[in-house]
DNA sequence: CGGGGACTTGAACGAGCTCAACTCTAGTGG
DNA sequence: CCACTAGAGTTGAGCTCGTTCAAGTCCCCG
């Protein structure tokens, strides 16, 4: 089974090798912060939410945008995307969903969903059902700044994309994508300089708003640059220098300046 | 004054023509709602903060990315845009801000700001100081919802900026650019197809990942096709159906089918 | 009324797109 | 275990859209 790891890479202590299929800690998990903050849950619930993973085949839908908003996803293995349908156009990809990443937190006052999620590959999520409407469940006062924490980090989230959208060039923008990528799975105990790609070429081309032949072009550049290469399923920063310096791309906050 | 009188009074005073200032009323300007967060607040202390618009030049800066946070702007009137600085490259314009709209939202729980901001042409602008950390100021139990509901609405406007940028042609980030910008006016009180446009093209055509010569081009194409005018810091929509069918604009949530 | 910044327009170049053929890979069934 | 296949990725050639550079016009503001 590590055949095809490298000879010379020995398994880091703890930490997990991007080759298996990347299953996130519980505890690593945001669905865990976010369940603390419902005062009603028994231990026994939070355990039952945690630890009910449902299983995800290849394509399978989670939700559909305009369906009833009924709670709360959060990814505990594989990968899953969010896209709108431009009806006669087809799809447009509007964000990625990492291991240990929520789902649905932008419908939380909603009726209904806004995107619809679709699993990149064999996945296991887990469910938090939340009744129409918001948080019917009571948040613990104490927690208050938990459940802002959240939204502000999907805030930040949202707006280190909109950067990398913004760029000009396919080079920035495709590598500022795969640093964003590399440090979303750090952020849950992933190496950093070696990650999963759940996504196919063509999904990426479509969220990055490139033909699919320039991200594969592109790709070509930076293993040449002997910056990053991406086989398969697997991404490798070689030259974290380099791709920094030519994607420009600013960490912005890492979270790590935060007060508690 | 008019920020006085009861909170419950759902007044919109009178739609406003672009041609003023465009300002908004004070109840329509969310830090009315963001105010009403803080029991510790006096009526004094909310009608101080309300009242009190502090004027800024053109080209004036609010905060700088890095300094230390302290608290969250509201647009009274005028526009502003929020840039990060690529060293040598210059800046990348990240978001634009509108009359009602709040700035530093993004920060409420870091240190530091995470962007620069700069008034786009005079502005009038309002301050609620936080101390550095998070709100030291007690959210009232009841109005916990309310906080959520400012973050969400922030996610959600980030979100659709994003599924803007990923677009793939000049047309279509250009139409949709302008569809959000009038529905963001629409939104605080302002007619919907006749707005003003307070950034110059240079900031558009950064912001969205274009040079200038393309987006004075393309407006050109939308004149000419009696679609968008846009005329010094006047815009005016005049075929709605034309406009969403070339930019595949959706317009998500508008906010209207939330739960209260 | 003059000056300068914002915008427009033109021409040429090039990055990225499209189309199409090809290779590689992973998943399937024998 | 291997052959087969469909889908994912690669590569090439030509073209288009958007960029760049440069000159010119408009308009706002002093």
């Amino acid at each position: 089974m590590n055949a095809m790891d490298e000879p010379t890479k020995k398994r880091r202590s703890g930490r997990q090798s991007c080759a298996d299929q990347g299953e996130v800690a519980c505890i690593d998990c945001n669905l865990f912060g976010f369940l603390q903050l419902f005062a009603s849950l028994t231990p026994e619930m939070l355990t039952h939410f945690l630890t009910t993973h449902m299983p995800l085949a290849k394509g399978e839908v989670v939700y559909r945008a305009g369906q009833p908003f009924e709670g709360i996803y959060a990814v505990k293995s594989g990968g899953l995307k969010s896209i709108v349908m431009q009806e006669p156009y087809g799809e447009q990809v509007a964000s990625f969903h990492l291991p240990g990443e929520l789902m649905g937190v932008e419908d939380l006052q909603s009726a209904t969903y806004s995107f619809t999620i679709i699993a990149l590959e064999e996945s296991k999520v887990c469910f938090m059902p939340l009744k129409q409407g918001g948080l019917q469940r009571e948040p613990l006062p104490s927690s208050r700044e938990q459940m802002v924490k959240i939204l502000l980090e999907h805030l930040r989230q949202c707006q280190r994309q909109g950067l990398i959208l913004g760029m000009r060039t396919a080079e920035e923008r495709l590598g500022a994508f795969f640093l964003n990528l590399a440090e979303r799975y750090a952020r849950h105990g992933f190496p950093m300089h070696e990650f999963r790609v759940p996504m196919m070429q063509n999904d990426i081309a479509n969220h990055l708003g490139l033909a699919m032949e320039t991200v594969s072009r592109t790709l070509k550049h930076f293993r040449e640059l002997e910056m990053l290469t991406i086989r398969g399923k697997r991404g490798r920063i070689l030259n974290p220098g380099c791709m920094q310096s030519i994607t420009q791309y600013c960490f912005l906050k890492k979270g790590t300046d935060e007060q508690e």
